[in-house]
RNA sequence: GGCGCUAUCGUCUAGGGGUUAGGACGUGAGAUUCUCAAUCUUAAAACCCGGGUUCGAUUCCCGGUAGCGCUACCA
């Protein structure tokens, strides 16, 4: 097994780097999640880099959002760089390598070599005459102004291994003769992702290089990059990808919202549980564990823990969440205490339109909070308390199920009606009182309290019925009950 | 095409030369209950294929297949 701790003393300094291209994705999350992880693990540092040296793609919105994603996350980081912010740094560091002729200039113009790469074996590997240009030639036509990329000189025909250790697919190696002259720098002056990612890292001392799988192959490339540097190259450890259940990459573009994390924070997920769920897709803390807090994550991350294969995060047209996330979100709802839970979901609540107040929204959580499955749930499973005036619903539905019928139902709210009217206002009173009043009308409990429940809430499903009409209030349910009886006697 | 990585229930995973291959989500059935949930019990459900190595492979090795990644002057 690889050791990755540089040394007992020195703390590790990982670092999440996204580039500004859109929204944060749920793949890129995870990255930061793990990154965080071990950093905080093992008492190391975050750094967060927008790797934004793409100028064409990147965007004032996505840093925006990408930034908005992470505070919804709550990870913190302990220092914050941006690329294009060091870009004197990359060009001296890529004119240090060309200096030590591990880099050459290729004045072919760009995009030139464009669908060639497939015909003959070899000559993908770089652009042949440009690696042999003489340093006269290709200062001349430097000094001439002709513009020109600068690519690595990879050692070629010295059956050169190149080998690195990662933290979480084991000894890696790869013929140098199979690594193409990559480009270190464009033709308009820019680094490119390999510099200076690579250039960054080292000056930022970045210890763990924690990543996705997709640079597993890269990696090579970078070692080779930070030999040109003169510095020893950091521990690497690459995570599983994540994929869709069709097994493909997941896309923006093709899958749409659903890669965002955005999209969770909105439809209603708590952040620790969406972490929860991440850190499962190719991890295990191997004890059968799956709810994790994240001070339990914390304690429990290792990279040993992390598998080798692609997970598929099992979404679809019309379920848009991964069951088991949907799941965890319910457990860590249930485990939040309810002063949090109602905090949690009164945005919804004004989202929704509905005037809710804090004492009232307190006496509700607790009834809803085992029946929701996301945060916004809360709104459907409780706007009847807030309604001043219910939705009209199907007055059939007062009637009690099994053989009941419409004057049945009418006994059973006008008894109620006087019940309610007189009874001390509390789960325990009105609990005996209309158990009383079942019995004295040879009902069982599921015929008598239906049609309470339904004039009182709307509809069949509510939470339990005591509880219910001690937080609506003597007033609201004598009134809303009035009306059932009217709705029951129009039936006819 | 070349190079690299991967392969256990539908999904996430544990395990590991001899196991009734474990857990979770989801699904089915049942219990409980004032409805719905929650909870409990329970059922169905997996080691990609072929060769080795071995007394014995799902596990180790090789090959195949499949999936994924890289193969940009994207990141």
């Amino acid at each position: 097994m690889p050791d990755l701790t540089p040394s007992a003393a020195t703390a590790p300094r990982a670092r999440f780097a996204p580039s500004p291209t859109g929204f944060l994705h749920v793949g890129s999350a995870r990255t930061f999640i793990l990154n965080w992880l071990y950093a905080r693990h093992n008492n190391g540092t975050v750094v967060l880099r927008l790797d934004d040296t793409d100028v064409e793609r990147n965007t004032e919105v996505s840093v925006q959002s990408i930034f908005e994603g992470l505070r919804w996350l709550g990870l913190d980081w302990d220092e914050e760089y941006k690329q294009s912010e060091r870009l004197a740094l990359h060009r001296q560091q890529a004119e240090a390598i060309f200096a030590k002729g591990l880099a050459y200039r290729d004045f072919t113009p760009a995009h030139a070599a464009e669908g060639e790469q497939s015909s003959s074996q070899g000559a993908w590997l770089f652009n042949p005459g440009m690696r042999e240009l003489s340093r006269e030639e290709s200062d001349r036509r430097a000094a001439a102004g002709e513009p020109f990329a600068l690519r690595y000189r990879v050692p070629r025909g010295e059956d050169r291994t190149l080998r690195f250790a990662d933290g979480v697919y084991g000894p890696q190696s790869k013929l140098a003769d199979e690594v193409e002259d990559f480009a270190l720098l464009r033709s308009d002056g820019m680094p490119t992702y390999h510099l200076a990612s690579c250039v960054d890292d080292a000056d930022l001392r970045i210890s763990h290089i924690i990543r996705g799988q997709d640079h597993l192959t890269n990696t090579f490339k970078h070692l080779l990059i930070f030999e040109g540097l003169g510095v020893q190259a950091p521990h690497f450890a690459h995570l599983p990808l994540l994929v869709a259940p069709d097994g493909a990459k997941l896309s923006k573009r093709k899958h749409g919202p659903v890669v965002s994390v955005t999209t969770y924070r909105d439809a209603g997920f708590l952040p620790q549980a969406f972490i929860n769920f991440l850190c499962l897709l190719g991890w295990s803390p191997k004890n059968d564990r799956e709810f994790l807090t994240l001070d339990e994550l914390t304690a429990a991350f290792t990279l040993e823990g992390v598998n080798r294969s692609n997970a598929v995060i099992n979404f679809t047209e019309e379920d848009h969440f991964d069951p088991k996330a949907v799941w965890l979100n319910a457990e860590h709802i249930r485990a939040l205490p309810v002063e949090d839970l109602t905090h949690a979901i009164a945005p919804f609540f004004a989202e929704a339109g509905l005037a809710t107040t804090p004492e009232k929204l307190l006496a509700v959580t607790p009834l809803i909070r085992e029946r929701i499955k996301l945060l916004r749930d809360a709104v459907s499973a409780a706007d009847f308390f807030f309604l001043a005036e219910l939705a009209p619903y199907d007055p059939a539905e007062l009637i009690p199920p099994k053989g009941g019928d419409a004057a049945m139902a009418l006994r059973v709210l006008e008894h109620a009606q006087q019940i309610l009217a007189t009874t001390a206002f509390d789960h325990d009173s009105l609990d005996q009182a209309l158990r009383a009043a079942a019995a004295q009308l040879g009902l069982k409990a599921g015929p008598m309290f239906q049609p309470i429940r339904v004039a009182v809430c709307g509809r069949k499903n509510a939470p339990p019925l005591f509880e219910t009409m001690v937080v609506l209030g003597r007033e609201v349910c004598l009134e809303r009950i009035k009306q059932a009886v009217e709705r029951l006697k129009s039936l006819d």
